[in-house]
RNA sequence: GGGCGGUUAGCUCAGCCGGGAGAGCGACGGCCUUACAAGCCGUAGGUCGCAGGUUCGAGCCCUGCACCGCCCA
């Protein structure tokens, strides 16, 4: 303990395999403990963690550091996530650089190279979490295409589709031409374009005219089955019924009338492209029109457009359309419009919706089940406005969209008989011959299941399920799931409703959802934006304690924080300070030899005082973490810590530990100051765990790991019950105030440090007496030199004055004294207090408020007015005296 | 179009049950005072978006408006 500086570098490995030796990430398991358990939010095994990542799983290890401290028999399960799409579409982009596709290696090759990318992300992802000193078990670690997972992925679907909840059918759905998947609702983003809107004439069949359409999608047209228009339309009404000339494809398809069409938009007129359309798909199925589907799975047109356009990519061909119907003088228009487009969520392409056939959840019921949960508090979301959204979003749900036509994931477990159509659905690996027919003419399901189908069932597939294990009798359901707004929908709606299907009971009894991370500009903090601070830099440069630390102290649950590099510094800095504070406990140990217990030494009163500071706090930062307020809670502490501890306690035991109040004195401040920096490490732990583990392994009380210690809670010595009531406390209080009013008038007459000062202090006999006792303190703290004590002063020539509650501070300035900035000071002090006085008087001339309000506010308003009375009274004294008549 | 948030000091944000507006950073003045210059002492800075209402009392509750953001369709 020599460097006076922290340096988290030299210490933070060394914990954490101290740690992991120890087995301390393990539960307890003693009979009689009550469980906590946290299962991971699994990061995607795409590469590497980001900042959300650090926040995320930061908040996860304070709550589960802090409830191990508390003698919860806690764990926390980690684990990452397989990632389909998003995994898929790095290693398809590898491949890309080298030259290759994945038909090229085929699927076997193909997902040798996943699991080698999976394998390397791995590993990357643990480091970074170890670095960031989470205390999650490892020994239970997941992956979700582990075989255990697998089991139940497949137990599920099996179940399901037993049920009927789950099933196949031909629907029109969103597709990404890039990733060459289906995707569910959710998967699919919005995002607002400035496209173009082109209008076409269409000739009637007959040769006797044209309706005119507007579209968006222009290639589309070579699909389109019919014109619509709306039925009360009189521009249109006529043509009802009536057949138009396709052009370019040279079909005829009719013209419908359908109450969907607005009127207003465009011509009034639409194409109707059943087969790329949503709303159309619908109508289409109104009036009984075909689907024609146009385009391939990679967004190029298929056989179904006639010769000249077949194979050419979607927006080769809409130029091709365009520049095609201009030239047979049937554009009549373009205008610029505004529209949404749908993205991939994975790949930014735009998506086309598409009729195809796929697996699908009904989820209905399920949602309604997981509505009854929150609304019944079986599952809290916290803040609680979110629980608006997540029913806002069950009320509403679309059936789920399930089947991926990706190879990097669960397969879909269900094998179709070729020679009677048979559909089997089975748990087993390998299905040889249809349990219907016998047929072994079986071909397996090629696609894969979303992913989210396979973390929806993380909480107690994780624990073993569909085995009943030791794990899951005692940690389901969970304790909290800890994770960011944005997969309210994606994920934590389906936990609940999967883990309330399946295990007949919620996964979590509690939700805690943040925000997203921003940068000083406001700006998402992304990758791709290139804006994020990296965790592992910042750790490098601040330690992992630190961006703890900050980001703890950022966290108010569903709201975004700005992280900016200075806060980080900020944390660190504070950091330093502790680092400090228990170098100056430490610095005594060769002459004091070990504290003795604080029940043996006689307090004093500033020892009273901390130690029920010390109490407040313990107390408040239980409230605040037991109410999830991470930014109250570290503020709580940073204060105490530093604005306390340090700026004060440490500072008024200087003198005694250098011996000047004697042997007993110097003992008890001694033994204070350990308990309490003891009890403040103990506090911070869960925030930040290497530096109080290293600050704490080096006092004579520590025995064990601060890990497992027991965290203060209300009932310190000096709680409620002891000295924080003590009067000695309030004595400590006012001690400081005068100190603190002293220095004021210093600081505003530029004294330097090493000018000590007279002062004349007026205060009743009681206050004297014990300033008197406090002296060395007052003087040493306040920079002063001679103190005289009077019942009142009335030469004030020469003197600095101020006044506090139930004193008053003469401070001699000599010639040094600048009458017209003493002046200054002391209206500007006058009119502060005038003010106030001012409000109060007002307030308690107020009959109503006398009357109504809680007596205790009446007498606090009273008390502070006669205060107030005196003040001014002695500082108008001081004016008038320093007149320059 | 529907829903959900936000607007508080120069910046980033807190403000819990309605009871004299806070923090960090930044700014200003003074300090290498023996744990710490990653520090110490002191100071300035706010019409709590706007307009109404409820209340003895509103940053906080209610209504309307403006602007910003997000989600869903």
């Amino acid at each position: 303990m020599t460097t006076d500086r922290y340096n988290p570098a030299a210490i933070e490995e060394k914990w954490y395999q101290h740690w992991l030796e120890r087995g301390l990430f393990r539960p307890a398991m003693v009979p009689g403990r009550e469980p906590f358990c946290i299962v991971i939010p699994p990061p995607n095994v795409t590469g590497s963690l980001h900042m959300g990542h650090a926040w995320d799983n930061a908040l996860q290890d304070i709550l589960i550091r802090w409830k191990r401290m508390q003698g919860y028999n806690t764990l926390w399960i980690p684990g990452t996530d397989h990632a389909g799409i998003a995994t898929q579409w790095m290693v398809e982009r590898e491949l890309r650089k080298e030259g290759l596709t994945k038909e090229q290696l085929g699927r076997e090759r193909f997902l040798e190279r996943v699991w080698a990318f999976k394998e390397a992300a791995h590993g990357t992802i643990v480091g970074q979490l170890k670095r960031l000193g989470v205390s999650c078990d490892w020994e239970r670690e997941r992956f979700t295409l582990d075989e255990g997972l697998s089991r139940a992925v497949r137990r599920v679907f099996v179940r399901l589709h037993e049920e009927g909840l789950i099933y196949r059918a031909n629907r029109m759905i969103s597709w990404c031409v890039r990733c060459r998947t289906a995707l569910s609702d959710l998967e699919v983003d919005h995002k607002e374009v400035e496209g173009q809107l082109w209008r076409f004439r269409y000739p009637l069949a007959d040769g006797t005219g044209a309706i005119t359409v507007a579209t968006t999608r222009p290639e589309t047209m070579l699909g389109d089955t019919a014109v619509a228009v709306h039925p009360e339309d009189e521009r249109y009404r006529a043509l009802v019924g009536r057949q138009v000339r396709l052009p370019l494809a040279e079909r005829l398809i009719p013209i419908v009338a359908d109450g969907y069409v607005d009127r207003a938009f465009g011509t009034g007129a639409v194409k109707i492209t059943p087969g790329h359309d949503p709303n159309d798909f619908e109508l289409g199925k109104r009036h009984d029109l075909p689907v024609l589907t146009v385009l391939n799975e990679d967004g190029t047109l298929n056989a179904a457009v006639p010769e000249p356009y077949r194979g050419l990519e979607r927006f080769e061909a809409r130029r091709r359309v365009v520049a095609d119907l201009a030239a047979r003088g049937l554009l009549a228009g373009t205008e610029a419009h505004k529209h949404a487009l749908g993205v991939c969520d994975r790949c930014g392409t735009a998506v086309e919706p598409r009729v195809s056939t796929q697996w699908f959840v009904r989820m209905r019921e399920m949602a309604d089940a997981a509505i009854r949960a929150v609304r019944d508090r079986r599952i809290a979301i916290q803040p609680d406005f979110q629980e608006k959204v997540f029913f806002e979003w069950l009320n509403n749900i679309q059936d789920w969209t399930i089947s991926r036509q990706l190879w990097w994931g669960h397969r879909i477990p269900v094998w179709y008989c070729r020679a009677h159509g048979h559909v089997i659905a089975s748990e087993e690996d390998d299905v040889r011959a249809c349990p219907h027919c016998g047929s072994a003419d079986l071909e397996r399901e090629q696609d894969v299941l979303d992913t989210w189908f396979s973390s929806g069932l993380w909480p107690f597939s994780t624990m073993g399920w569909p085995e009943q294990t030791e794990d899951l009798r005692t940690f389901y359901p969970t304790a909290v799931l800890v994770t960011g707004y944005d997969i309210l929908f994606f994920w934590v709606a389906r936990m609940a409703m999967l883990g309330l299907k399946f295990m007949e009971e919620v996964p979590f009894r509690e939700v805690l959802l943040h925000g997203l991370l921003r940068d000083r500009f406001g700006e998402k903090m992304s990758k791709t934006r290139g804006n994020g601070l990296d965790p592992l830099d910042m750790i490098a440069r601040y330690g992992a304690d630190a961006l703890r630390f900050t980001i703890a102290s950022g966290t108010v649950l569903g709201r975004d924080m700005v992280l900016q590099e200075s806060t980080i510094e900020g944390s660190r800095n504070f950091i330093n300070k502790l680092w400090n504070a228990t170098r100056y406990t430490l610095r005594p140990a060769e002459a004091l030899g070990r504290p003795r217990p604080l029940a043996e030494v006689g307090l004093g009163r500033f020892d009273r005082w901390i130690l029920g500071r010390l109490a407040a706090t313990a107390a408040e930062v239980g409230r605040q973490l037991d109410a999830r307020r991470f930014n109250e809670a570290c503020r709580v502490l940073y204060a105490f810590a530093w604005h306390e501890l340090c700026d004060w306690y440490v500072e008024i035991t200087k003198p005694v530990l250098a011996g000047a109040r004697g042997e007993a004195a110097r003992a008890a401040a001694y033994a204070t100051l350990h308990h309490v920096l003891d009890q403040v490490l103990r506090l911070l732990h869960p925030v930040m765990p290497f530096v109080t583990e290293e600050l704490w392994q080096k006092l004579p009380a520590a025995h064990g790991s601060i890990m497992v210690a027991p965290y203060p809670g209300a009932d310190q010595p000096g709680g409620a019950d002891g000295h924080a009531l003590h009067p000695q406390v309030a004595e400590a209080a006012q001690l400081i105030e005068v100190i603190q009013t002293i220095r004021t008038l210093r600081g505003e007459n530029a004294l330097r440090p090493q000018l000590k000062a007279d002062v004349v202090l007026v205060a009743p006999p009681a206050l004297q007496a014990l300033l008197e006792a406090e002296r060395l303190i007052v003087a040493g703290l306040a920079a002063t030199g001679r103190i005289a004590y009077a019942e009142s002063f009335a030469e004030r020539e020469g003197y600095a004055h101020g006044v506090g509650n139930g004193f008053e501070v003469y401070l001699s300035l000599k010639e040094r004294i600048d009458v017209a900035a003493e002046r200054q000071r002391l209206g500007r002090e006058l009119e502060k207090t005038r003010g106030r006085l001012e409000q109060l008087v007002r307030k308690l001339g107020n009959p109503a408020f006398v009357d109504r309000a809680p007596p205790a506010v009446v007498a606090k308003n009273r008390d502070e007015l006669g205060q107030l009375r005196q003040q001014i009274a002695r500082l108008g004294e001081s004016l008038s005296q320093l007149a320059p008549d």
